[in-house]
DNA sequence: GAGTTTGAAACT
DNA sequence: CAGTTTCAAACTC
């Protein structure tokens, strides 16, 4: 795996480099599907391409982040390329969180560029966007805001500079493995000209090669002259980074990482399935932004490479877009996403098509350019791009005082690609392809519930799951939540309830994510409502349910929270979305409560969240556990609030600091307490609490024993005889009785089954047949010693 | 099981 | 922040 200059990884943080589980995803590129990163609605099915099945193609999606002023630039490039046919499906859409009307124009003119089979780019504009089949090169000059950019003050230095602003991309390669992929930086002054203006100064190309080599080349197939490209420049990019190092004052430092993996192995019977991997990292100082190329060839070549501008102490999201590689005949797609503390991890797969002429048609067919309305989210960093009249398929949700941005997915089968495009130094960017059919793909977002470090171990499981899970996801089972379009919720997931984890939600024809209680995981683990993990190697060890059970905040949850029983809440009137529900209060939903109307469930996950959102905001520590451990231990244990007793004197239930079987402290506001170390009230109670945990426990080992005891006198298979002629009835249970008796009540059983009985009552009858049976035994016994004495 | 008591949560 | 209301659990009968 050729990924980037020692160099860099030197500058880069590790979570950055962590590229291991970017490398893993190369693994499922089995089944070749077509490239279908980028999103494009339905009804722009028109065919665009005849791409076969045997061609091979590119797909890149490219984000590049704004990199100082907020100026959004974004771009997505799908390039899909026959490596041997000139004829080639492009995809272009620029993405802008404010546009210039000449960049929307070419916007639109690219987005809804509706490519015939093997035409390419006719419609595309020529001057920010050229390809040249016949030499396998693609250049995309992304088209600049010219009125945005003309204050910036980028010196002349910028030639050597990547710059977010104007960027031209010379993608070459088509089809080829390893051949380069150029990206061309013009300088920071001709932005707004880039878009084929021939005054345009010369540019700066990057090579990026996919075959494994790299090259630089100063001019290519572009306007302007050629710059002279420094041996700097050139090492840079030998080593696949398009280098910035803070070399104008003005621009911070962007580093770009360029992941390339090979992937053998891969056939081309099918279409290529592409994979777009990145994930969401976190850097304190930096925020950097992925960009990731995968490339699916008859030479089994998949690359990767990503794109980093880094420039602010903000959030970094690297979005992992993959496509799945199931067989043609799949028309269902999972869109995992895995997001971890420190670590975010967003994983998307993105839509795999029936056929493999429609993988890209899709994309490239008549991208519209919609409108998009920019909402600015827990904070004046984010701003949440999404097409309107649409419902998004990606929100963001940036949690107060966290560092890091959570982002929900919503792929819907109508959904326009949607963009979160950080507007100034945080960024959080993800783009996804619409898909045609949403499968039920593992998909696991967790919400950070574990210190930075634990999260970033995980990761790279993570990832490695999802991909595993691309290949053979079609029969797992998972959390079911309504993705439905959940309105901006910002919950504080810092103070979300213990455990809680982002669950898959899968719908019909959506993705989304639910906040999902740990207790949950157990719950449905526990239930035969649902599976997450059944026969479809979801294992347990990963994600959801390792994740679940790990302290918030630093706050462990109850030790035995998952396994503890916990006591069905009745309520009636809150719905069981406040906190006068236990369930809820303790994050968890209900679970064979006694409830009513009760929106405490995933299906009514939107109204949860809000109410989850509205507790928080109410009391940020709403779902912070009451009972706060002390400095010195158990002993020391306190309600965080004390308690406001009037009447019960703190010696019953009522009084929570009782409950919690702990004594009143200095900040109760309690009133004629007598739930203090001393009080003989308490003592007196105690002691009484005491003897009856002890007959409690007795019963219940009495209860055990003589379980044991009867399961002993079932097992005796022979038949003791009694010197004195008296025969006890378990000398008759020989083990011909007992199977007679097993068969008796398995029987039963299959009668209760096939009759639809429910389960309790089919309970009920077999307990029922099996006391038939003890009598017939017993009857039996006593006869044959009856006889016995008689003779 | 119905009704009452209680105090936290929610509301004003 | 205080007073009031709502709510569901705890408790009593």
């Amino acid at each position: 795996m050729d990924v980037v200059s020692p160099e860099l990884i030197n500058l880069l943080p590790d979570e950055i480099m962590d590229t291991e589980a970017i490398i893993a995803e190369e693994v499922p590129v089995s089944a070749a599907q077509p490239c279908d990163v980028a999103p494009v609605p339905m009804e722009t099915d028109a065919p665009v391409t005849t791409v076969t099945a045997q061609n091979p193609q590119l797909c890149a999606t490219l984000t590049p982040a704004p990199l100082r002023s907020g100026l959004p630039s974004q771009l997505t490039l799908v390039v899909s390329s026959a490596s041997s046919s000139p004829s080639s499906t492009l995809a272009f859409k620029p993405m802008f969180a404010t546009s210039t009307v000449t960049s929307t124009r070419t916007t639109a003119s690219l987005a809804g560029a509706s490519v015939p089979a093997g035409s390419g780019l006719q419609k595309l504009s020529p001057g920010s966007f050229a390809i040249s089949a016949a030499n396998h090169q693609i250049i995309l000059n992304k088209v600049a805001e010219a009125t945005k950019t003309s204050g910036m003050g980028v010196s002349a230095s910028t030639a050597q500079v990547i710059k977010q602003d104007g960027q031209k991309l010379l993608v070459t390669t088509i089809g080829k493995s390893g051949q380069p992929i150029m990206l061309q930086l013009p300088q920071k002054s001709v932005l707004g000209q880039a878009s084929g203006d021939g005054k345009s100064p010369a540019p700066q190309y990057k090579v990026v090669t996919i075959g494994g080599r790299t090259e630089l080349k100063p001019v290519m197939g572009s306007p302007g002259s050629p710059l002279p490209v420094s041996a700097l420049q050139a090492q840079q990019l030998k080593t696949l980074q398009i280098a910035k190092k803070a070399q104008v004052s003005s621009a911070a430092p962007i580093k770009y990482i360029i992941t390339k993996t090979v992937s053998k192995g891969l056939t081309s019977q099918t279409t290529v399935s592409p994979v777009i991997a990145g994930r969401v990292l976190n850097s304190p100082v930096m925020s950097t932004k992925t960009i990731s190329i995968s490339e699916s060839l008859n030479t089994s070549l998949h690359k990767k490479i990503a794109i980093s501008p880094l420039k602010s102490p903000s959030k970094l999201t690297v979005v992992s877009v993959a496509s799945q590689t199931p067989n043609a005949t799949q028309k269902s797609m999972g869109v995992p996403v895995n997001m971890a503390l420190g670590q975010q991890i967003l994983t998307v797969h993105q839509p795999a098509a029936v056929s493999p002429s429609k993988g890209v048609s899709n994309q490239s067919a008549a991208q519209s350019l919609k409108p998009v309305q920019t909402v600015t989210m827990g904070g004046s960093h984010f701003k949440t791009i999404i097409p309107l009249a649409t419902q998004p398929n990606v929100q963001q949700i940036q949690v107060p005082g966290s560092r890091f941005t959570y982002v929900r997915l919503v792929t819907s089968t109508t959904a326009n690609p949607t963009t979160l495009q950080a507007g100034g130094p945080t960024t959080s960017t993800m783009q996804t392809a619409k898909p045609m059919v949403v499968n039920t793909g593992t998909v696991r977002m967790s919400v950070p519930i574990a210190p930075a470090q634990t999260m970033k171990q995980m990761v790279p499981k993570s990832i490695t799951t999802t991909t595993q899970v691309m290949t053979n996801a079609q029969t797992q089972q998972r959390l079911i939540m309504p993705a439905t379009s959940l309105p901006q919720i910002q919950p504080n997931f810092t103070n979300l309830p213990p455990g809680t984890v982002l669950a898959p939600a899968p719908g019909t024809g959506n993705v989304g994510y639910a906040v999902v209680p740990a207790q949950y995981v157990a719950q449905l683990q526990q239930s035969s409502l649902v599976t997450m993990a059944s026969s479809s190697g979801f294992h347990t060890p990963t994600g959801v349910q390792t994740q679940a059970r790990l302290p918030v905040n630093g706050l462990s949850t109850a030790p035995d929270s998952s396994t503890r029983p916990r006591k069905p809440c009745n309520c009636t009137k809150s719905q069981c979305l406040k906190l006068y529900c236990d369930c809820f209060a303790n994050g968890e939903f209900c679970n064979n409560c006694n409830c009513n109307n009760c929106f405490n469930n995933l299906e009514h996950e939107t109204e949860r969240l809000k109410a989850i959102k509205t507790c928080l905001d109410r009391n940020p520590g709403a779902f912070k556990p009451k009972i706060g451990k002390g400095k010195q231990g158990e002993s020391d244990r306190r309600h965080s609030k004390g308690c406001n007793c009037k009447r019960s004197g703190c010696l019953k239930n009522y009084c929570e600091c009782y409950e919690a079987k702990i004594m009143c402290s200095s900040i109760c506001k309690c009133v004629g307490c007598k739930n203090f170390e001393e009080s003989p009230e308490r003592k007196t109670l105690m002691h009484l609490a005491d003897a009856a945990e002890v007959r409690v426990q007795q019963q219940t080992a009495a209860k055990t024993k003589l379980s044991s005891q009867i399961s002993d006198l079932l097992t005796r298979t022979t038949p003791i005889s009694t010197s004195g002629g008296g025969r006890l009835p378990y000398t008759f249970v020989t083990k011909e009785v007992v199977e007679a008796t097993c068969e008796c009540l398995l029987d039963q059983a299959r009668q209760t089954e096939l009759s639809g009985q429910p389960q309790a009552l089919a309970e009920r009858l077999i307990l029922e047949e099996f006391g038939h049976c003890l009598m017939r035994i017993i009857s039996s016994a006593g006869k044959a010693k009856s006889d016995c004495i008689n003779c």
